[in-house]
DNA sequence: CCAAAGGTAGACAGATCTGTCTACAGATTG
DNA sequence: CAATCTGTAGACAGATCTGTCTACCTTTGG
């Protein structure tokens, strides 16, 4: 091996995936230059441009990697609680265990649209099309829960948890929490 | 005049800060160059660099003239709707009014943020700033109706505005004003 | 064995970005 | 009048950013 690393060295594809990822997500897109993933993620410049032709793909590949494995957790820990408890609430629960993160630095995707300028873009569909699937998932928890109107409670879920994700990664307050705690029994108390 | 544009040209200050303002919002603070801002408010790159001695020095303020102005308009729209119908959802369509503008591209401050690292900064350090005087606001709101419980109700306000903002910048659907309603009469109905 | 695949190291090009500097021109004011 | 303030026009420096290119090395499959 040109650089020598013993058996387990990750393919360097993995290792820039990984570095990335994590320097998207806490610094930003345009924030993060090519030329540091490069440098922290140990790889030669030209292994990085055959893996990924242009910094826009390695963008698109972080996205989709990030919606995929977001998705399924918060689908899975949701589903578990749901099934025991029944209640909509565990959402908020799901979502302060995400917030306990120490690298917790928001929603990659509304992080994402607010740094996109207003002319389309990849990244940009990338964002609206994971909130379009995580408003479809609610809305099946809604049916499983057999609540009227699941459409209109989807939405309902999707403003509260927009709303408690970017108040979270403002002010880092817990109370936060609470106020989706509050806002999902308030919408889920039958109307008087 | 070095470059005659007639007694009615405004200072060069107030030029450069109106373009700075559209571009800022419309493209982002690092999307933004100072070039392009120059060229596009007329000015000698000298010029500005007297009136603002850094892009920094610049972007605060955009954003100390953004929140004055959208701060004051905010509070005349809520106050007058609220003296006169004395329910709290008046301000989903107050929200509603600012989201009808045809260059609305979601909350200034929460944009920061977004495009903020993890790193603390003079802008994000605003952006807060901005957001704990709307809180404030809402608290004042909810003590005039005579609301129980107005800091609880202000955080719960809080959470479904910024949900609101960021929904309708990442779908521009006219439905998340109506959640928005609903989420502001669930909250506003006595508990059971 | 040897060719292909995948990797390293680093120079280089070209664009762009922030910020400085010179030279000059018109207006205001002491 | 002369100084000062505010402005224009544009060259320039230095950093950084994306992306290309050359040259060389190692492992693996046919």
């Amino acid at each position: 091996m040109a650089h020598p690393q013993g058996k387990t060295a990750k393919p360097a594809r993995d290792r820039i995936l990984e570095t990335a990822s994590r320097l998207f997500y806490q610094e930003g897109l345009r924030a993060t230059g090519i030329d540091r993933i490069i440098a922290e993620s140990g790889v030669a410049k030209m292994s990085f441009y055959r893996h990924f032709p242009s910094k826009t793909d390695l963008i698109v590949a972080f996205l989709n990697a990030r919606h995929q494995r977001w998705m399924s957790w918060f689908k899975g820990e949701v589903d578990r609680r749901i099934d025991s408890e029944g209640r909509l609430d565990v959402i908020a629960e799901v979502l302060e265990e995400w917030f306990q993160q120490p690298d917790f630095r928001g929603c990659a995707f509304i992080n994402t649209v607010a740094e996109s300028g207003s002319s389309s873009s990849r990244e940009r569909e990338i964002a609206v099309q994971h909130k379009a699937e995580l408003a479809d998932y609610l809305e099946t928890v809604a049916r499983k829960l057999g609540l009227p109107e699941p459409a209109a409670m989807a939405e309902d879920m999707m403003v509260i948890i927009e709303g408690t994700i970017v108040r979270r990664q403002m002010t880092g307050d817990r109370r936060v929490t609470w106020a989706c705690h509050r806002l999902i029994q308030a919408i889920s108390r039958p109307y008087t």
